[in-house]
DNA sequence: CTTTGTGCAAAGCCTTTGCACTCGC
DNA sequence: GCGAGTGCAAAGGCTTTGCACAAAG
């Protein structure tokens, strides 16, 4: 994702506006490796916006997804994931248990649909996922994960 | 996934009770291929046993679920889609326009968190998704496909 | 007969939307 | 000022749940 001040430049320059609730949502996307979903956004430019809706967030990230600036992950954690972290190609370690996604910067170049085998799709994408249970969930959750495992409604 | 008369046998013997319902929905998922959503499987059965309800359906493919007898996969389509193949390592194919998912049968033994790489996490499983557009949406929906590749709510 | 399963309907969660007001440009 | 953006609240879709009745064992 680009800086908040080249994200405004470009909202400006494709007929969007730059308000107080957008510049937040850039700045706090910023750098942002917690993989956020639009409530955790939400929550937190209302510490700086505290008059933000949920209906702003919602327009605002997926207008960064429209433009590539971010990507929307449906990880199976029962809500969407925003990643600004777009230029490198990489996976996702997802713990089944509290649901926190971190990256995974390893690249698989071997990973391809075999030719013959697309079945007539035109595969465009890779997605890779690792479940798994954190470092903080592993001692404690271990009798909680096995009720937790559905994917859907975390 | 077993067949349905041996699950049958694991359903009374771990004290559930089988009816008319669950058996259907055995013969249902059988061999089945199109990973279809609880609604879909509810609306196949109500064929066979119209008086089933949803909550019959999802208690049913939640108990085979966690039995391993099938996987619950949520593969961003909106809603979760049960998949009876469980015997072998396999990705999917994913049509972003209509959803429609199918089976890889390709295994990818090189996919796993190097060494040093797992950030604390426990990994225990792979998943693997590619996302396209499947030969019945290529030519039509290509306008209509750029509208519906927000992940969540297909 | 006891226990588990079932059906209906209502609630829950995340996400989307309608309408009038506000603000960037 | 004009039009896009905003906020509130209500609706939407998939999934889960409470309770009384029915059926399996």
């Amino acid at each position: 994702m680009r800086s908040p001040d080249e994200l405004s430049e470009l909202f400006r320059r494709s007929g969007r506006k730059v308000t107080a609730q957008r510049q937040s949502i850039f700045r706090l996307l910023e750098g942002n490796a917690t993989h956020p979903s639009a409530e955790a956004v939400y929550e937190a430019v209302r510490a700086e916006v505290p008059t933000i809706s949920l209906k702003t967030v919602y327009q605002t990230l997926y207008e960064l997804a429209d433009m590539g600036e971010i990507a929307a992950l449906d990880l199976g954690t029962g809500m969407v994931r925003f990643d600004p972290n777009v230029e490198r190609a990489h996976s996702h370690l997802v713990c089944r248990s509290c649901k926190k996604v971190r990256d995974l910067d390893v690249d698989y170049p071997e990973l391809a649909v075999p030719p013959g085998h697309d079945q007539g799709y035109d595969v465009r994408h890779a997605e890779v996922v690792f479940r798994g249970l954190c470092e903080e969930c592993r001692g404690p959750a271990l009798a909680r994960d096995r009720a937790s495992e559905r994917p859907g409604a975390g």
